[in-house]
DNA sequence: TGAACTGCGACAAAAATAGTCCTATACTGG
DNA sequence: CCAGTATAGGACTATTTTTGTCGCAGTTCA
């Protein structure tokens, strides 16, 4: 429940291996599928659509493959979500467009809209370079301290 | 994406509903159901499902129904999606059983699993009473102020 | 020219969701 | 104590979403 879709999944591995080794000119769809185990051809796929948004650049024939466009601290996982699994809506009817078909419905998705909107916000303030290796060699003893404070309005 | 499914919408759209209606001894699946335009046996399960969690205190028979076991104030979206969709996740692979089955794979669910908590504390942080006429009634300039603030730590 | 890529569209397979049906059981009112 | 209205819940079907595959066209480079 409430859970990111795979192949949001593999974009943000694939980004975040991508941050990893600024190095490399540019890495193929298929040498990360490799190193991960994801199916190339869907990994592909994503790659694809990310390019298409803008966040990453791509290079057609040998050798070829994709860098990022834009530095890692400037990429956010909400919009690597949101390219690949479209808008971010917690609930099912959308507030934009028609509502809830019926009746009076959901008088529901006022107050989650705004729970949307934190948990966007959350994914925003996150960014493909908080993702990477930096975390993990670094902070030790901040397991215990979340990400993010919530407090309330 | 990120998207509740139909069931947690309708068990909170019916948590809502009995909080609005305090004054009702019990009421019936088929009426919320009614009233919102949703499949009667689909509610009914739901609701079942409530009452099971504890959330819920039903009442078989004639003039049955069902009545909030707890005040709407102490009820959180969290504890009714948690009971209805089960444990909130936002990666694929859990990290608590056998991760990622893959390789190195995933290395992205460390820092995901902080995102995670965050809604999940965002979640916790919004009661059933929260989320009922209150709001729509009440606060007018609240529009513009988000239910929680984010700070990053 | 041919191997190694990306870029797409159309499928096919699998899994999760949503919804239905049917039966059993519990309570209420007359 | 009987009829009607509810909950309880298992089994099943339908629908939708997600996941993954295939095939082909265009690119680049050696």
């Amino acid at each position: 429940m409430l859970r990111l879709t795979k192949k949001a999944d593999y974009g943000l591995m694939a980004l975040k291996y991508l941050a990893e080794h600024p190095d490399s000119v540019s890495v193929s769809a298929k040498d990360i599928a490799d190193t991960y185990g994801i199916p190339p051809q869907l990994l592909a796929k994503v790659l694809q659509r990310l390019t298409k948004v803008g966040l990453l650049r791509s290079h057609a024939g040998m050798n070829g493959g994709y860098e990022l466009s834009r530095g890692a601290q400037t990429i956010s996982a909400f919009e690597v979500i949101h390219a690949i699994d479209g808008p971010l809506f917690i609930t099912s009817c959308t507030k934009g467009s028609k509502s809830c078909d019926l009746e009076p419905s959901c008088t529901i998705k006022e107050p989650l809209a705004r729970v949307n909107d934190s948990i966007a916000g959350v994914l925003k303030s996150i960014s493909i370079h908080d993702m990477a290796d930096f975390d993990v060699s670094a902070g030790h003893g901040m397991e215990s301290q979340p990400l993010v404070m919530l407090t309330r309005a």
